[in-house]
DNA sequence: CCGTTGACTCTTT
DNA sequence: AAAAGAGCCAACG
């Protein structure tokens, strides 16, 4: 059968979330208005919503989303988990802030 | 179906 | 600069 099961052609918010997301570069960071603004929408904490959710990890680099302020924002496996991993990136976090005028990735 | 909550962000005080 | 309010969307009870 042709069944179609899963086509590209209605994935939920989410699942629209977590493929923009995969685009980002390592040691790279994103930020949930980014990821909204491409979505084509304002729901900034529906993304993080997805994100807390994120049913493809680790696969999706939900590590990788953080606050339009630079903050970290949070992670549901432990905020200082998230640090971590940045940081094994190559991502500097300065006073608990990351730098998006070099890190900041934007589609 | 309605109200509340949440890994958010912007504007106003 | 810090705090409070408003706005947007999805998931849960």
């Amino acid at each position: 059968m042709i069944a179609k099961s899963k086509v590209s052609k209605s994935l939920s918010f989410n699942e629209r979330c977590y493929v923009l997301l995969r685009k980002v570069p390592k040691g790279k960071v994103t930020t949930y208005k980014a990821l909204a603004n491409e979505l084509g929408t304002a729901a900034y904490r529906a993304v993080g919503n997805a994100m807390n959710k994120n049913p493809h990890a680790p696969k999706t680099p939900c590590h990788r989303v953080i606050n339009a302020d630079g903050r970290l924002g949070g992670f549901a496996s432990g905020l200082e988990n998230k640090k971590k991993l940045l940081k094994a990136e190559g991502v500097k976090i300065e006073n608990e802030k990351i730098d998006l005028d070099k890190y900041g990735y934007f589609f």
